[in-house]
DNA sequence: CATTAGCATTGTCAATATATGAGTGCTAAT
DNA sequence: ATTAGCACTCATATATTGACAATGCTAATG
């Protein structure tokens, strides 16, 4: 078990080092301790041998190590309220009824990377529970058509289709209206399926030339159900922290952020905010997502925050705790 | 005026610094010529003071500047064809009858990205001459609907609306009949002004609320015109090139990837594919950008290669230009 | 007059030495 | 349990050196 002065200057460490990013030595914490450095030293070995704090090397002072950083969250981080100013700021775009939901939430997350160098992600409209609302096709030239769905949570996606000549426009709304009347209120991910199986039967007899437009709408349609929508804020600020000085690793963590399976990584989350540091990000060993689910009923997605390990868990933790009950009680009230 | 020995050994520098990124010495040269070094060291002054080549220090080897490679492309470069396996791959691609031209343009460029190992940039669908085809609203709940923009090439904008609760739904699809009606036809970057000029004297009368609803619409059109398309084929690639070695070099390139105004950079360019080296490109000086714009009549847009200065000049004009007429008859034979 | 051989010059690069300073671990004394 | 003191380690910075790769220049050559 660690003991109480222990506790303190592993909270201590963990602070100072996000303060400053340089390795924290005994000395400095002697009038904070009113004790010498040597003891100091010896508490600092324990908490080494503990593993929440390393060296960089022998002689250099000390750093969190990731267990570190979780015994700090976990249990040293007082949670303090959100800075006046911080909320200040805040609530002026939450109060702004001029501003609806979607554009408040951006501009929030503009804020929290503005003032803290992270990056920030807007993951909108997973698409497993949004229903099919309408799909419309609109006519671009003689020989092709752009097929438009509205999902019930305003999500909108569009995928040009390319018409063998010989096929009359009449079937093609013919075919649109068959599948407004039929898969309305499906959920997304259900779409493929039941095209396949439900409506792929019965716009045979009704439409004459069925299988190209089908094929052509059934590759629209699944098309539509795997694209996410990705709001990037500030996706350079990370690289201002002094963590980022060596090319390898900046280079790593941009193809990291440019990767495919990002979006899968980063949400894969829980409702309420919480701190992944370091391997537990599944995304980079030298970062710290905090994140948290929105759900307003009407509209849902993830909201993300990646900074160095060293990054000011208060504060962002703060932050996206405040901008996640905005959201939901304006998100709310606005049904 | 260069001489033709001196000529050559600009074209040999140009094209043995593109293929290994070392300055090149003038003993390298010396079978190549059948001379001395001496010689080529005397020619290497000549062509430096005219500013076709630099050093890196005063010992070093020479490596082209600017004006070097500008020389070498407007005049040295011999416009060879197509290798015949970068070819084989792209008409494969082209020629397949599945694949719609969005999907094979994107498909192209990656084959260029992954080849080269630079990164190629798509812009679709510039606004400026598309035509307003289609205004559609569908509601999502009682308080909110989705309005949805189509152009006359397939291009696809949609906009949440928050309505106040006092307007009643049918207010809102009257304003949509009354915008159908007067706005199809109408250019993009018309819209805002017609709006406010012609519709809203109109609407005034027949829509009992017509204040909120018009602003709601009006933000709705502007904030489409402004969106450009943009789609990035091995963004990071450009950092694998031996140039981007210093962390500073990379910070700076991403940063100016992630500008907002980098797209207008990009797309002002010309009808014929067209390099641009270094500071002529406005984007960064260390980069070259070969692009041009494409048209089928239909849908329209810009192919942008970005690489170092050091960029195999022959290659990439010789894919983009095959890429541009495949393009354009592929987009044609469609229409 | 263009070309060349020869040589001093100038820079990079890598290896080596040297000094400095920050911080540690350990031990013996308090 | 705490502390003073000391030897030790390592990073960082700076200077020195030799090997090497080119160069510019000059004087000789065909």
């Amino acid at each position: 078990m660690l003991g109480e002065r222990q506790k303190n200057i592993l909270k201590v460490v963990v602070e100072e080092y996000i303060k400053n990013a340089h390795p924290v030595g005994s000395q400095s914490l002697c009038k904070k301790f009113k004790c010498s450095s040597a003891t100091i030293r010896n508490d600092m070995l324990t908490l080494e041998q503990m593993g929440y704090l390393e060296k960089q090397h022998i002689s250099s002072g000390r750093i969190p190590s990731e267990e570190g950083y979780r015994y700090y969250v976990d249990n040293l981080m007082e949670p303090k309220k959100i800075s006046g100013e911080d909320m200040l700021k805040l609530q002026t775009i939450f109060s702004n009824k001029e501003l609806d939901l979607n554009s408040a939430i951006e501009k929030s997350l503009e804020i929290i990377s503005d003032i803290t160098n992270y990056t920030s992600i807007l993951l909108g409209k997973a698409s497993s529970d949004n229903l099919l609302s309408k799909v419309e096709v609109v006519p671009i030239t003689k020989s092709s058509v752009v097929a438009i769905v509205v999902t019930n949570k305003g999500h909108v996606e569009n995928k040009e289709i390319d018409l063998p000549t010989h096929i009359d426009l009449k079937e093609v709304s013919k075919t649109c209206e068959l599948l407004n009347k039929m898969l309305v209120g499906t959920p997304l991910d259900e779409v493929a399926s039941r095209l396949e199986f439900e409506i792929k039967p019965i716009i045979k007899n009704y439409v004459t030339n069925y299988e190209v437009l089908y094929n052509a709408f059934y590759e629209a349609l699944s098309n539509f159900q795997s694209e996410k929508d990705v709001r990037w804020t500030g996706k350079t600020n990370i690289l201002k922290q002094p963590e980022f000085s060596k090319v390898d690793d900046v280079k790593n963590i941009i193809s990291k952020f440019e990767s495919k399976d990002l979006v899968s990584k980063i949400e894969e989350t829980e409702d309420e905010v919480k701190v992944y540091i370091g391997s537990e990000t599944s995304l980079d060993d030298n970062v710290t997502v905090i994140k948290t689910k929105y759900n307003t009923g009407k509209r849902e997605g993830t909201l993300a925050v990646i900074g160095p390990k060293r990054m000011d868990y208060e504060r962002v933790l703060n932050l996206l705790e405040f901008i996640k009950k905005e959201i939901e009680t304006k998100g709310g009230i606005n049904d």
